[in-house]
DNA sequence: CGGATTTGACCTGCGC
DNA sequence: GCGCAGGTCAAATCCG
């Protein structure tokens, strides 16, 4: 996620799904049913206590015509409320239950933020200290597999599967408990007044408000896409990965066909959504590798990893739903527009990297710190963020160029690019530069880039 | 012969 | 509810 290679993991405090610019994300504070909780809210503000009112009369009244018989009126109206009650009471232990298993299962969130926490810290030592070892240049050092993810965006998805169920329950309960909590009132012949009420009403609001904000981040954490432009003459971009081909489409729109692969250094790779045309190959690099990384395939990574943060900080709205400022203020820069693109319309939120200009042109399009990072690293990787033209070559002769130097050389580009803040915060600035400008840069289909 | 690729069938989500 | 398009699966085929 972080454009960093393996020394830069994300401080917790920055992951984009502990954290949204500072304000840590609580996993017990996500919502994933924001239309249910709209409308819970929805009901809580103005109807809720009409709701159970109209509830209860219409029954009674029902039950009254439908029980003539031979008892009275009254008869059948006492004996109605008298089940009424009993329901009543049959609910709110039902509730009282639910609400104990929500307080286990917030239990459960909180000890598994803990440990997300704990392990997250020793990844930073982990990759700080492999850091320093880069720095210092340590020669004949063997080509290693270093942990890492391709898009960092959190926990992977089958980790995050139980969490989200769990927080998806502990919603659940907290709704049910919020009108347990009325039914309990309505029971209690309104003991609390009803200014009271519409307070709590209105900070249960103003929670599930923020739980709204918190789900639609999470899903965009979870659904964006980084799609790469470049020119090559093979099908698909040599980024260092082992892809396998699974399938082909023709894509509407498009005479080239689709291709999609996955990545097959780990078994259980979800990866990739790769459209292939004749000159750009565009390459839509989606989810996580959930193996290690070959340092071939580091600089792509760490590349795509940096553009989906910053996609994800830059498009999320803040707790309040306002733009950060000061993404607005970088996005002054007159850089990158012609670089990197926001396809605003896609299913969901992707990153548009062109690498298909020349490299002259483009370090002249960034801005003069990203440019002098470009400069300042080994060749080796402004070709392959530059040149892309050279890619594919430059990657099948490190295939056969495995000399301790070459790869040396690559991880020490890779390293001293990805995991500077500066080169970090110069590329938040050419990709959010384009946030403002999303909609005129959309095309809608962002495989579709046939340029022959 | 084993792994990679091809390709038609099937599944799923979304818009009308 | 239906049709369409995108995405995935899996058997057949290819190739080294």
């Amino acid at each position: 996620m972080e454009p960093s290679s393996n020394h830069a993991i994300p401080h917790p405090s920055s992951h984009p799904l502990l954290s949204f610019r500072g304000t840590p994300l609580h996993m017990d504070a996500l919502d994933f049913f924001p239309q249910k909780t709209k409308e819970i809210q929805d009901h809580d503000h103005t109807h809720h206590h009409q709701t159970l009112h109209y509830h209860v009369d219409t029954s009674l009244d029902l039950l009254t015509k439908n029980t003539g018989g031979n008892r009275s009126m009254e008869e059948n109206e006492a004996l109605e409320t008298v089940d009424e009650k009993s329901r009543f009471v049959a609910m709110v232990s039902e509730l009282h239950q639910m609400n104990a298993e929500n307080q286990r299962l917030r239990e459960l969130v909180d000890e598994m933020n803990n440990n997300c926490n704990a392990l997250r810290m020793q990844l930073i030592n982990i990759t700080q200290k492999q850091h320093n070892q880069g720095n210092n240049g340590v020669s004949g050092e063997k080509e290693e597999m270093v942990p890492r993810p391709f898009l960092e965006m959190g926990v992977s998805e089958k980790e995050e599967q139980p969490s989200e169920e769990k927080v998806k329950v502990d919603l659940m309960h907290q709704c049910k408990g919020s009108d347990q909590k009325e039914i309990e009132d309505k029971l209690d012949c309104g003991r609390e007044s009803s200014k009271a009420r519409m307070e709590a009403d209105q900070q249960l609001s103003t929670k599930l408000s923020k739980l709204d904000q918190n789900s639609e981040t999470l899903s965009m954490i979870k659904k964006a896409r980084v799609s790469v432009r470049a020119r090559s003459d093979s099908t698909m971009i040599a980024d260092g990965c082992q892809w396998r081909k699974y399938g082909q489409k023709m894509a509407k729109g498009n005479p080239c066909p689709r291709a999609y692969y996955r990545c097959t250094m780990s078994s259980a790779c979800p990866v990739q959504r790769c459209a292939e045309d004749r000159s750009v190959v565009i390459t839509t690099y989606e989810g996580q590798h959930n193996h290690a990384l070959p340092p071939t395939a580091q600089a792509m990574a760490a590349t795509t990893s940096a553009a989906a943060s910053m996609l994800l900080s830059g498009s999320m709205p803040s707790s309040d739903g306002q733009i950060n400022p000061t993404m607005l203020q970088s996005a002054s820069l007159p850089c990158s527009q012609n670089m990197a693109t926001l396809s605003a319309s896609a299913p969901f939120p992707t990153i548009t990297l062109d690498l298909t200009q020349n490299p002259t042109n483009q370090l002249g399009l960034l801005s003069p710190l990203l440019a002098r990072k470009f400069m300042s690293v080994p060749k080796i990787f402004g070709h392959s963020l530059c040149d892309q033209t050279k890619l594919a070559g430059l990657h099948e002769s490190q295939g056969r160029d495995s000399s301790p130097s070459f790869a040396n050389s690559f991880n020490a580009a890779t390293a001293a690019i990805t995991a500077d803040p500066n080169f970090t915060a110069a590329l938040v600035a050419a990709i959010t530069s384009v946030m403002g400008n999303s909609h005129n840069n959309s095309t809608g289909e962002e495989h579709c880039n046939n340029n022959a």
